[in-house]
DNA sequence: TTTCTGTATCGTAATATTACGATAAATATA
DNA sequence: TATATTTATCGTAATATTACGATACAGAAA
């Protein structure tokens, strides 16, 4: 137990999901507003404007990455973030048929 | 450890990444597709449609229940859930102001 | 009242997440 | 080459999540 039984959704709520595990916590939101908010990208500022450890900043990086919301260049020493267009469109898309599946009727009780 | 620092963010970050949280799970978001679909509300039947034991929808349902997004009434001896439609408009705009902020430029990396 | 039905809750095992110090690895600079 | 800077990774402690059997509880039906 204490593992998700993924086998029995479709792919598409998997995937929903996936995405938006990565997305559901404060200081990843924090980053991808950073990196959303500083157009060109943006490095390990992110220590320095969140409060949190350079480790725990990198690991949630790498959470992000995995599932392919954003990526990152090697610029000498320092990396380079943004947003991945195609996987943003993704989660916009998915998100929208979610959301939008509901047509705030009748309220029934 | 292991705890969320959740005093570092804002508001509305911490806000969104609740209500994220809550809808980031397969079962979650198969659960709010079938409330959805059969737009009168859905009960036990939850059961039978996805595969997964009682007490597992139960506390799945909890879980929406607590950060407002369904809503549940008792009728007789079952119990009938609908969508809350304040929580669920509040999600899809504090959502479309951050999916919103991106817009898809010249991906810098 | 007794019994059945539908739901919630308790307890628990397996696993995942969050955060951070320490350290490694890689590139730049002196 | 030696040193500093930046990021990733390892190890680990604290906590949270997921799933389910067992059981409690409430209302309906017999």
């Amino acid at each position: 137990m204490g593992l998700t039984k993924t086998e029995i959704f479709t792919s598409e709520q998997n995937q929903l999901a996936t995405l938006l595990k990565a997305i559901a916590h404060p200081a990843r939101i924090a980053i991808l507003q950073q990196i959303i908010s500083t157009n060109a990208c943006i490095c390990g500022d992110l220590v320095d404007e969140l409060g949190l450890a350079q480790a725990t900043i990198s690991q949630h990086l790498k959470e992000l990455k995995n599932v392919g919301i954003i990526q990152g260049t090697i610029e000498g020493v320092k990396v380079c973030y943004c947003i991945a267009p195609s996987t943003w469109a993704m989660l916009e898309l998915l998100l929208g048929n979610f959301l939008g599946s509901y047509k705030n009727p009748k309220s029934c009780c």
